[in-house]
DNA sequence: CTATGGCTTTGAGCGCGCGCGAACGCAAAC
DNA sequence: GTTTGCGTTCGCGCGCGCTCAAAGCCATAG
């Protein structure tokens, strides 16, 4: 279990196609299961990401980590919640100049919510458009497997070697 | 009608979440719109693409152009359906060194159809993951709007600002 | 009690995938 | 004639993260 991320899990959980209940979610971002204060490389493991990429993280202000009295990080909870965040936002493809922005939003405090939800909705839009494309990509990529698979005639063979789709 | 690309086309034709039948697929493809013998800036144009990356395909390797006696390069029908393969595979994700590997297998000739086929399915399952991924991320998005808008309580307030999700 | 290996720290620099920009010339079209 | 659009080449730029180097602390092993 200590080598599998998040997503990972998360995909495992759903399924290929199952429902995405809010309980799904929850189970998502419940880490009750992780210790409290984390090393870098425990986080790493979580996030399947590498102690580099999360020293990067924190360079780009993106979160603040504390320090033991060896100079090591420890992340507690409230950070690697954080970093959840934005490793999913990163995976569904926010660049990392949205990230800061978002963030800077935050440490601002409340008066940024709605602009934080304005950059929430468009991502979702972004996402939501991704997903189409991708779905129509399925959908092209499937009809040209099966039109492979059953090439026996003329066009068939036209459409193998034409690069058609 | 001229400044739309493939994709945007296809999505306006298939709306939100219309089902993907083989007949929306033939319309993506059908190319019996456009002129036969097509400019780089037509072609450019066609795939919402730069007349650069389309040069850079050539370089590439991924297509041939012929030339007209200008030395302007002239896109056939044949060189174009290419292209949209080759532009819906790099949208879904597939990277130029494997787009490489394929139109070197297809080159090579009927006998590369089993490993052209393993590629296709390869690639499909590398969708698939990437779909469920990006919805698994829209329903995280979902679910912190939602509790965004509605934060009343104590816990959504700790939402908000703990960065949960 | 060293030592060997394994983790951490910082900083600077590199690399990849992908494509764009700039500079320049030539032919056609207004 | 000047503007437009294409041609080529060289090099750059971006986003993102990794590599490399030099050094410190800890644990287990001899």
């Amino acid at each position: 279990m200590a080598t599998d991320d998040l997503m990972t899990r998360a995909l495992e959980t759903v399924g290929d196609d199952g429902p995405l209940s809010v309980e799904v979610i929850h189970r998502l971002t419940d880490l009750a299961d992780v210790p409290e204060p984390m090393t870098i490389a425990e986080v790493a493991d979580l996030l399947d990401m590498t102690p580099h990429t999360l020293r990067y993280y924190e360079r780009a202000g993106l979160v603040e980590v504390a320090r033991d009295r060896y100079g090591h990080r420890v992340y507690d909870s409230e950070t690697v919640r954080r970093l959840v965040f934005l490793t999913r936002m990163r995976l569904s493809g926010m660049p990392m100049r949205d990230l800061q922005h978002y963030i800077s939003l935050v440490d601002a405090g409340q008066d940024t919510v709605p602009e934080r939800l304005d950059m929430l909705l468009e991502h979702r839009d972004i996402i939501r458009r991704r997903i189409r494309e991708l779905t129509l990509s399925l959908a092209a990529t499937e009809y040209k497997i099966a039109t492979y698979g059953g090439s026996t005639g003329p066009d068939d063979a036209a459409l193998d070697t034409a690069t058609e789709l």
